[in-house]
Parts: C-alpha cells; sequence; structure tokens
DNA sequence: TTGTAGGCGTTATCAT
DNA sequence: ATGATAACGCCTACAA
C-alpha cells in the first residue's frame, strides 16, 4: 500500500520545496524541475505558472538535493599555500569572474603544511566529492604527478605537466627578460631574490625563472652575484636584499632581480632603511606587476594573473563536464615593465 | 514486495559508497557512519575495523549525500563586493583559518552590481539554502537591515546593525586619530579621500571616518579642506590626490587623510608624479595597515583585518548551530602607526 | 509534452 | 551497542 500521503507542509521551517511549487502550479514535480532549468520542451504556458509559483514561494532548489541527484556539484575548488598573497587574490578573482557567470560556485582552500601536499598526491584531496574540478594555484605537484583517478580532474597553474592541464606563464624567459634589462643597463653583479617555501628547494617557478636569469648572465660569461631565499613574501624579501646589502662592496651586486613584486617591496624597504637610494645605489626588478608596483615605480614583469585565472575556470568547467579532458600547458604572454627602480649603471 | 535488492556495486565509476565498507567490514551502513563521525557509543573493536576498511577503500562520505541527510552543510559563504582588496583577501584568510581548523569550508563571491545587493536585502541571496551561514564583507545592507528568516544567519562586517550580528572597528575613532595626528603636526588644510560606491553615496565607514575626522578638527574651529572620492582603489586614490593638488596653492592641503592604504598608494604616486615629496611638500596618513605599508613608510591606523576574519568564522560557525543568536556589534581595537609619510608642517 | 516512480548516499529514528 | 529502514529533495529514465 503505497497511500504515504505526503505530509503537506515541509518538515523544516518555511523551506519551500519542489513539491510545494508543483501543488501551487498544478503540475508535476518533474514540470517544476524542467521548467526551473530552462528545458525547452515545456510549453511556455507552464513554464509561466511554474516560474510565477517559484517566485511566489521564493523557491530555490536544495542545492545538495540536485547534486546528489545528478552528480554534479556545480562547485570547482581552488587550493593555495596561501590565501594572503597578491598573486592568490587576484587569481581567485578571475576564477569568480568565470565560474559566477556560469552559475558555479567556487570554494577555497590553504594549503598550509606540507603533509596536506603529501594528502593530495595520494589522492585525499580536501575537496574530493565536493567539486567537479579542482584548481591548484602554486602547490607544487611534481611534473610527473597524474590526478588519481578517484579525483576530480585538476587544473594546475604555474606548473608545467606531463600530462594532464595546466597552465601558467613561461617563467624562465621571465627571468631572462627581467635580467636582461638589467644588463642592457650595464649591471654586471646581479643578485637574486628567489623563493620557495624554507623546508622545501626552490619551487619550479624559480627553478625556471634563474635559469632564465641564468641564460641571460651567460651571454656575457657571468653568473648571478648571489640568490637569495625571500620566500615570496616581503618580510622575505627584506630580509633576503639585507643579506645582499651585507655584501662586501667588491662583491656585492649593483642591481637586484627579485622573483616577486612583493618581495621587491621588502627589498626597497631594506635598500631605504640603509639609506641607500633606488636606483641611484642599486637597482631592483621585480616580478608580477602588482597592483601596487606602479605606484612606487618598481620596474617588472607583467604577467596576466587574473587572466591566469579565468582560463583556468573556463578549463575547469570544461573539465568538469563530460568532455575528453585535454592535456596541455597553456601559456601567457608576459612583458617587461620599465619604471624607475632601474637605471643605467653608469648613471650613478 | 520490498525485495529491491540494492546492485551491489556503485553505479558512478568506482567512487566506493558507504555500503561499500559496509560489508567489507561486516557491519550495517549505520555503524559506519557513526564510526567514521567518531560516536562514542561504537565499540573500539568496530570502530578499528570501520576504519580500517575506509582507508582500505579510500572512503569519504559523500557530502552532498549528508548535508541532504542532515541538513546541515557545513560550509560558511562569504560575499564581498570585490575580491581583489587586500582588506578582503585578509579577511578570506581569516575566515578560512577557522573554519577549515573546524572542518567547514569556505564559498566565496563577488557582489558586484548594486543590483545583487538588492537582491540579498530581500532574501534572494547568492549561498541561500547553501551554507550554514554567511558573511557579509563591506556589503552595506544597511543598519536597520533584519535577514529574512528564510535566510542563513548572517554576520555582518564593516558595518554595525541595529539588530544581529556585527563586527568591525571603530571607524569613528580611527578617523579622529589620523585627523589629529595631523592636528599634532601643526597642519590645519587636511583634506580627505573618502570611498565609496560611484553611484552610491559614501560607504558607512567613509561616514564614520569622517565624522570621526570632524570631530577632531571641530577642536580647532575648522572643516576639512577639501572631501574626494577615492572609491577605495589605488586608482582612484590617484585620482582623488590630483584633484586636491590642482588646489590653489592657497587653499591647497598640507596633509591628506586617505580612508584606506591602497587608495594612499595611488596619491602617493600622484603626488611624486608631480615632483613633490612626501613628507617634504605634503603628509599623507592612510588607513588599514597594509601589508605593503610599512615598505613605503606610510603612516596609517592599524586595523586587525584577519583576526576580524577569524571572529567572524567563529561567529559564523556558532549562529550555524542550533545556539541562540547573540545581538551584539564587536569592536576590535585599532591603532595609530606613524612612519615617515607624515612629518611636522613648520620642519618644511 | 507531461507524469510516474525509482534512485542518489547519507543520516536519524526506532527497534532490538 | 548495533541493525533496519524511512526520510532528505531532487533528477531522470521511462511510460503515457
Amino acid at each position: 500500500m503505497t497511500n504515504r500521503q505526503r505530509t503537506s507542509s515541509p518538515r523544516r521551517d518555511g523551506v519551500t520545496t519542489i513539491a510545494d511549487v508543483a501543488r501551487m502550479a498544478g503540475v508535476s514535480e518533474a514540470t517544476v524541475s524542467r521548467a526551473m532549468r530552462d528545458f525547452p520542451q515545456v510549453r511556455p504556458v507552464l513554464r509561466e505558472r511554474v516560474l510565477a509559483a517559484a517566485a511566489e514561494l521564493n523557491y530555490v532548489a536544495d542545492s545538495n538535493a540536485s547534486r546528489l541527484a545528478s552528480g554534479k556539484t556545480r562547485t570547482i575548488g581552488v587550493i593555495a599555500p596561501q590565501l594572503t598573497t597578491w598573486y592568490v587574490s587576484q587569481m581567485s578573482a578571475g576564477l569568480e569572474d568565470v565560474l559566477h557567470a556560469a552559475g558555479n560556485d567556487l570554494l577555497v582552500s590553504a594549503l598550509s603544511t606540507p603533509a596536506r601536499r603529501q594528502d593530495l598526491r595520494e589522492g585525499r584531496a580536501r575537496f574530493r566529492q565536493r567539486v567537479d574540478a579542482l584548481v591548484l594555484v602554486d602547490v607544487f605537484v611534481g611534473r610527473d604527478w597524474t590526478p588519481p583517478p578517484s579525483e576530480p580532474p585538476v587544473i594546475v597553474v604555474g606548473e608545467k605537466l606531463d600530462s594532464g592541464y595546466s597552465l601558467g606563464i613561461d617563467d624562465e624567459l621571465g627571468g631572462f627578460l627581467a635580467t636582461r634589462h638589467l644588463l642592457d643597463l650595464g649591471h654586471r653583479r646581479i643578485g637574486l631574490v628567489a623563493g620557495g617555501a624554507p623546508e622545501s628547494d626552490f619551487s619550479p617557478v624559480s627553478e625556471f625563472r634563474t635559469a632564465g636569469a641564468a641564460r641571460a648572465l651567460r651571454s656575457y660569461d657571468l653568473e648571478p652575484a648571489t640568490i637569495q631565499n625571500g620566500l615570496f613574501t616581503i618580510e622575505g624579501g627584506r630580509a633576503a636584499a639585507s643579506a645582499i646589502l651585507d655584501m662586501s662592496a667588491a662583491t656585492r651586486p649593483t642591481a637586484i632581480f627579485s622573483f616577486s613584486d612583493e618581495m621587491a617591496f621588502g627589498a626597497l624597504h631594506a635598500i631605504r632603511e640603509r639609506g641607500l637610494a633606488v636606483p641611484g645605489d642599486i637597482s631592483i626588478v621585480g616580478f608580477d606587476d602588482h597592483t601596487v608596483s606602479e605606484s612606487v615605480g618598481l620596474s617588472t614583469v607583467r604577467q596576466p594573473v587574473r587572466e591566469l585565472g579565468r582560463r583556468a575556470a573556463q578549463r575547469a568547467l570544461l573539465a568538469s563536464s563530460d568532455e575528453p579532458f585535454g592535456n596541455d600547458h597553456e601559456l601567457l604572454p608576459i612583458e617587461l615593465i620599465v619604471r624607475s627602480s632601474t637605471a643605467s649603471l653608469h648613471s650613478i
């Protein structure tokens, strides 16, 4: 006997369900479901009636229920080491730009410890089964990594993957451009402020920028005067610059290439603290084109971070659909921006 | 006849369900559910067996299903006008700090248009039925606003609500402190760079900071020399400062109080573009203590943004539980930080 | 074009 | 302490 006559009022306080709308519109739940999702086959009359009823009742589909039933979450997750860096916040904004337009949500998480990174590698990711795709920003999984099959598709930003989808910029080229700029200005002793987690080695990003710098220097038969780890933080940049400024006058660089603008801000601080002038006493070029860089006149290599976020989102959306998942590494263009923090060595 | 014998293999590719674990551990689904959630009543032996099976099968509960069944999403949403500001990214980091520790997720969204703000006011919020609580950052709903009953509980950051829970800082005091600092240095013509959306009036934040500035000025029988809208962006700050610098020498302020550090960065740029020096020709004090402010020597009023985020998260968690929802406005301390962008008028 | 009804995977209620 | 089993609210074959 199937007369389990549904209690007509929703159990939970005042939340209207699809059944309420169906009743009010005088159609079946299926029709409501279809009408709400703009399925073409519903007759305009009915669609109208359903929409009106839904509006009247202030109805929205319970996303958990839809997800359970459909198997799609309409949610993309983003994971980054820290949420406070300029880079990550630009990236998130770019992601949100397109995800929101596509009716998807953005779930964010910081990946603080290396242990958690390990989890990720092994398929115990944070957002497992909660997202249709995962965007990894500056979480360096290793280029040979392949997401476990139990995981949602992954888009990696900032590292080139052998297989799978990744995107970023040409870091080697960026390192080359920044360094050549300094060489063109006559600098021959150039210090590098690289970045990476304290326990780990440098990040792949740093590796490539360093390689690019080395390539530029090689044409003059030179090597970096020093390489410091600035941890990609302002404070780290300051410490790194301090160490550089502590070098003896004979070996101290006349120019610094900082692998992020934020580290360059810290370096500028250290330099000024010592009463030195930029670019009078020392030149400095950054990387990113941080929103503040123009204001402080920092020469830098601009990368289109927000656009990177948008592309990543588009790719994530694609990956979350049934589309066959492409395998490639997309590169966005970068550009050297010369401002007032770099000057000819001879003009000093 | 109820012999709808469950197909024993999961329908979707390779995803293990609670049934798989139950079978492997030789217990019921209910026990698996309880063991996984650390319910006290499960015998240690069984718990072990379940956990082992779960680990073996790499099982994690499908969150949509749990949510549907339990009615709790274990997710908090945050909505802000833009995601790229320093303030919002600090806030998000603070939220994530505590949410993650509590096993909750963070859903983020930008609230770009005023229309959407209207939606929010009327209970058509973006994350309706997707989150256990909503944190509104700098989304000014009006102090008399009360969330519609159909909505999740709301925590408002940056605006004091008559009823409901809100938190922030004493903006009036902040405005007072910054302005008194300039007055103490001998400045008498002080320009304000306020903020607010282009179409709307100033934000409540700006209102209060302006009021604080006015109070400080009043003790000298003064008024602001000018008030410009810098839109809380770097570029807006630059434009606002330009407008101020265009004033005739007789009326041009000798000091600027910018309602955010980011606008101050833009202002610094505008000032230096004209070949003017800070603080030699003009003093400037900001608001926030942006991460970069120390590097550029900007005097400012520090507010503990990340901590604000943490508190908001704690409150959101509380609100999402069954706890009765407190009604108050929590204020966090602020502090004037004097650096090198402000100097005595007479030392010029 | 619309309705019927059987899942989706988990939690919660009730027995035992 | 454990096990059945009915929700939870929606979607999607399939039938009409």
